[in-house]
DNA sequence: TTGAAAGCGATACCAA
DNA sequence: TTGGTATCGCTTTCAA
């Protein structure tokens, strides 16, 4: 079977009404007599009628998708449950609209395919996650003029763009706070990419803590935000900085893999070194002991980043960029 | 500004050429001059021209896209280090070829706007992975006549449709097998999902085994594939068989779950309790101790099917099914 | 409420 | 090698 697939032509003759008729019926059913409502419904049953998406989109100039953009090598997207998190969130809050949701991974570090598939327009817009400071994407999105939102502040038209986050450096002096409250007299960080702005921010408010403290902030090491990441970061400074007794980790998943490395040393949390994560995310809960973390409202997030988009999708103008920065807050555990 | 994005009448008035020519030069540069072909791409450059998808397919007939369809509720999607390896060995298969990969998810349960998606032809071919008995992919993708490809044995129309898959059965057999090898008197197994096919062989090769070997096939309790679906199952096994001393789990996610539960019992692996577990992703190198499994060769097994979708996209006339199995080799390591 | 007809922006055939 | 032109399948005025 699969010969052809029947047209709107098709069904318009079999319901005995015009094409412009059956159009109208099939979208919404505006202005059509129920008797011929009902023919063309018929037709479209009998015949297995489903609409050309490339010849309706041609006319609407819509295509009823939008992008999850995740400009991250595959193998990190799968190991972080912050995408996990974000992809359900986001998942969850086009449940009532009959949008397609697109996930686009950047293909093995070249971008380019990504940025030629937004520019032709795809997808109504986009949805910006785990931006890196060197992805041409901010850019490139107000220069098309897609609608977008990110989830975490863009590196570049920042003012232009509507994005939701938040405050991460508050979240790190929060951190840091504790850990010097605490009785931490030495206390280093394992902090994420550099390039992201998350890794940037959290790393300032540890920074500016310490420094409040009449500290030294001098231990840091970077983790690109994965297991093992944070354990080849572990390691890094524990050798270069034995006296440590308190640790800010930038990300749950790092703070895994740092305690694995401490544990492999002998070293007992938060006895002898303290650990605070970042993220409250599942694998917070499960690490022995159980992980002190700032919560980062990721599901909140993702779906207010969302509605941000698809608010925009209506309006023909683009609305003014709006900014939702979320509050961190402490969840005390065990490992601090 | 991102008034309007230009169009090849534009481009082929700038260039100075006709729109066919224009097109030629866009789509290869084939029986276009040197000197049209330049112009053109000039054109293209200083006008920022990106042709019009829609427009294109309408005529084409072809996506340029293809789906890899994942019919699971997302939670378990990023839990599970499967889909991590399957969907970035697509995606590597993918890097020569021109090709968007969109990966569609089963919304909150319900499959109907998938189905949809696919019937419009949204895109050129469709991979399949994690298919369950109750989903009517396998059927409508046949219907429909869209080149597809499983990862995994379909539940129906297995003989019109190219996948790939293990022996599972062999695999359960290998598993069972080794665990009686090493001593084991009374194994039990935490079965996966009797909706996969996957889970069903893995547990027909177990109950075999044991049958063969006259011992009883009764200690059985199913998980979900996810870890905590494992923590579960292995709690109600321990409950009623508080003498096993071995246990096939049939993913090595569900077997961290099990091996958590041991050791909350106070139950050493392997001394008191062998435990094997399948799939040989990551996961298993890092269980204390280190798990002993089933490789199942989750990266060629994505490429492979893969290749097969797009062997069928180069086709009019739909090639016959291809089968692929791989056997399965079991790995030891400490757990048994 | 209906239908005739004008596009939407490309590709591809065919004659030149 | 080129360009005129017929499509592709649908939505959307506009008159009736």
């Amino acid at each position: 079977m699969g010969a052809t697939t029947p047209t709107l032509d098709e069904v318009a003759q079999v319901a005995g009404v015009s094409r412009a008729t059956a159009s109208r019926a099939i979208n919404g059913g505006n202005r059509v007599s129920p008797r011929a409502l009902a023919a063309v419904e018929d037709a479209v049953r009998t015949l297995g009628y489903s609409p050309n998406p490339a010849a309706r989109s041609l006319v609407t100039r819509r295509t009823e998708s939008i992008a999850l953009v995740v400009p991250e090598p595959d193998e990190r997207v799968f190991a972080d449950p912050f995408f996990g998190h974000t992809l359900r969130n986001v998942n969850r809050t086009l449940d009532d609209r009959d949008l397609q949701l697109v996930l686009l991974l950047a293909r093995s570090g070249e971008e380019g395919r990504l940025l030629r598939y937004l520019s032709r327009r795809n997808v109504d817009g986009a949805l910006v996650v785990s931006h890196h400071r060197n992805d041409r994407l901010a850019e490139h999105l107000v220069g098309l003029g897609l609608p977008c939102a990110f989830v975490g502040r863009p590196w570049t038209h920042a003012d232009q763009i509507s994005y939701v986050d938040t405050d991460n450096q508050a979240g790190g002096r929060m951190a840091t706070r504790h850990l010097l409250d605490r009785g931490c007299r030495r206390i280093g960080t394992v902090a994420g990419s550099i390039d992201m702005a998350a890794g940037v921010d959290r790393l300032a408010g540890w920074r500016e803590t310490l420094a409040a403290a009449g500290q030294a902030s001098d231990a840091v090491a970077h983790g690109d935000f994965t297991e093992e990441g944070g354990v080849a970061a572990a390691r890094s400074l524990l050798q270069q900085h034995p006296d440590l007794d308190g640790l800010f980790v930038a990300s749950d998943l790092m703070a895994v893999g740092v305690m694995r490395v401490l544990a492999e040393r002998g070293l007992a949390i938060p006895r002898d070194v303290a650990v605070v994560g970042y993220d409250d995310l599942d694998a917070a809960e499960r690490t022995v002991p159980a992980l002190t973390t700032i919560r980062n409202p990721v599901g909140e997030m993702a779906e207010n980043a969302t509605r941000l988009l698809l608010e925009q999708l209506g309006q023909k103008a683009p609305p003014p960029p709006v900014r939702v920065i979320y509050p961190p807050a402490l969840v005390q555990r065990d490992s601090a």
